[in-house]
DNA sequence: GAAATTCATTTAACATGTTAATCATCTCCC
DNA sequence: GGGAGATGATTAACATGTTAAATGAATTTC
């Protein structure tokens, strides 16, 4: 009951008008993927040593992103840390019950949270850092500098490059609501 | 109790000697956060489509990796797709419910899972194809063709320079088992 | 100035990421 | 050929991603 176009490796990339339908773009090109698997490549550096510290990666970015401000709104902290609200909210407990942060009601809007990083907190940040730093010099060294930054570039140029896509909302013709 | 170096945007970059300590990287230029942002900025374009269509993201990369093969072992399909083992395997569970896959024991290897699409999971690939593939070129359009060949080549020649990184290891003195 | 609306945050519910442990089968070796 | 160890897959347990709904507080509207 399966069977399809048993070719898998190299579909010969775009003039193969051979198909009875477009075989779509092969599957390790897709851009997503490729993202996916560098970031991975990425983070699997970092892990381990985030690990040893009882941190997971969302835990370190939220950490890392009150370091450089005195005190942030939960929403403006979602944003920096590139977390989305219900993420963010569990994880604010969490750091909370372990007395790595400390939350307070904004003074003049009773809906805002106020987040800041605690001195337990900027000491574990202390403890991480170097390693951390050790492991993003290596990977400078590896890949080279400036290839890095202009990674960096491309990546921010694709970003905004998508800024205004609307999301495509396909037809499904169900609609219920 | 929380206070800290209240610079909090744009720290000036290399040079700037004047913290107490190296105050890390700027958050928003720390490698796996570009590339998050990126995905991101990608993958928002396809959700809302494969949503339509009751799919999420690693369903629809699991369908798309079954459609370049005939079959395939599950820890083959898992490296292709780039799924770890966990969640493959509950994704395949609900794929094998929902009649998409199928699924049988490999023939000389009782512990071996070989999978393959069903006609009922091709026709619902088919479906999703062309707007899916419509949202590929407009990103095509909008970032350039050459570009996006560069940026997958940075993000591979990235992924092959860490290959061979071992991870790491720093101490917190703590062994415990 | 009370109801309706908007806004910030949290909770809920389900799917996946991540590591460890389990389970069944296979291989190897004595 | 039987047991130790290796291997493929699943399950377990906890953390996060993702969307929708709920909660509580501010703002607007009439």
């Amino acid at each position: 009951m399966a069977r399809k176009n048993s070719n898998d490796i190299r579909p010969g990339q775009g003039d193969d008008a051979s198909a009875r339908r477009a075989p779509m773009r092969e599957f390790s090109r897709s851009l997503p993927m490729s993202l996916l698997r560098a970031r991975e490549a990425v983070m699997r550096q970092f892990r381990p040593s985030l690990r040893n510290h009882g941190l997971t990666e969302q835990q370190w970015r939220i950490l890392r992103a009150l370091t450089a401000v005195d005190e942030i709104e939960v929403t403006e902290l979602a944003r920096v840390a590139f977390l989305l609200g219900p993420s963010l909210s569990r994880i604010l407990r969490d750091l909370e019950a372990r007395a790595l942060i400390e939350r307070k009601a904004a003074e003049n809007d009773g809906r805002r949270a106020v987040v800041s990083i605690s001195a337990k907190g900027l000491k574990l940040i202390e403890a991480v850092a170097p390693t951390s730093e050790a492991i993003y010099a290596e990977i400078t060294r590896r890949y080279g500098a400036r290839k890095l930054a202009e990674l960096h570039e491309m990546l921010g140029t694709l970003e905004a490059s998508l800024a205004g896509m609307n999301p495509t909302d396909d037809a499904v013709a169900e609609a219920d609501e």
